[in-house]
DNA sequence: CTGGTCAATAAGACGC
DNA sequence: GCGTCTTATTGACCAG
């Protein structure tokens, strides 16, 4: 909303200011080397769709079958396609939908525009109030992203238009998915540096003493209670990210190993 | 006007 | 069940 945050503004990365955040590209060729290592060989954006796959996720899945990906195009924000109600996808009804539509993808049963029949709590879709279906991106795609997040924090139109091709989600999935991700750095970071630039609170204790020293003296001791409290868990549903670490950011290394 | 951004929030999914 | 994270939606704002 406000133009006045500084670390993420355009100007600041169009004219290298971000340097302090990412300095130099080195984070980025670790993580490359890093992604080399983890998809065996220096796989490329289309290799990494078809492998890395996670089975409880499998919603946005690159998965084998290739062309399980109509959920997903279709279903970003109404920007690619224009769904009438009726056909609206989302009415298949989160994840169990995507997997039923999934299972009737494989039966060659796709929905071909016909109406969803909707379970009684999700048939808001009809009466005009889109009812959101969560995707879940696939360990690879979310990879990929990360990646490319970490080189570059705005996208051009071809440069997400590619990312998106290559990752078969739609331009809006992407769009999404950066301005999440930037929204997250910014929050995490300023709450990080919050928690740096607070000094060691102060307390103080009075202590009871029974010598002649005047209780005044003792007032004057504080005890530094140290932050040992992390600010943010690890990642707990991508493991894998922690393989990241942000390169503009590698002081937060010990925030959680993600901010 | 269109399309982009940020910011806030809702809602699904998952771990504890 | 709660907390957290992730994805999607919404609204305000801005630039071309």
């Amino acid at each position: 909303m406000t133009l006045s945050f500084s670390s993420f503004s355009i100007k600041d990365i169009l004219t290298g200011g971000d340097a302090r955040e990412k300095p130099g590209t080195t984070g980025t060729e670790e993580l490359c080397a890093l992604r080399s290592d983890m998809c065996a060989g220096g796989a490329g954006v289309a290799d990494l769709c078809h492998q890395d796959v996670e089975p409880e996720r499998l919603s946005t899945d690159v998965s084998a079958s290739g062309a399980n990906f109509g959920y997903e195009t279709e279903e970003a924000t109404g920007e690619e396609t224009e769904h009438t109600e009726d056909q609206h996808p989302q009415c298949a009804g989160g994840d169990k939908g995507q997997e039923n539509q999934l299972d009737a993808e494989e039966e060659g049963d796709l929905h071909s525009g016909e109406s969803f029949s909707c379970s009684p709590g999700e048939q808001r879709c009809r009466s005009g109030v889109k009812k959101r279906s969560r995707a879940a991106f696939s360990h690879a795609q979310v990879h990929e992203l990360e990646r490319r997040f970490s080189a570059q924090r705005y996208l051009s139109g071809p440069e997400r238009a590619d990312l998106a091709g290559a990752l078969k989600l739609t331009e809006t999935q992407v769009k999404i998915w950066f301005q999440n991700r930037r929204y997250k750095t910014k929050r995490r970071q300023m709450v990080a540096e919050l928690a740096a630039c607070s000094p060691p609170k102060k307390v103080a204790v009075k202590v009871l003493v029974r010598d002649d020293r005047t209780e005044h003296q003792q007032q004057g001791t504080a005890v530094r209670i140290p932050m040992s409290v992390p600010l943010y868990q690890s990642y707990q549903y991508h493991p894998y990210l922690h393989y990241y670490y942000q390169p503009w950011r590698p002081d937060c290394m010990s925030c959680g190993g993600m901010l």
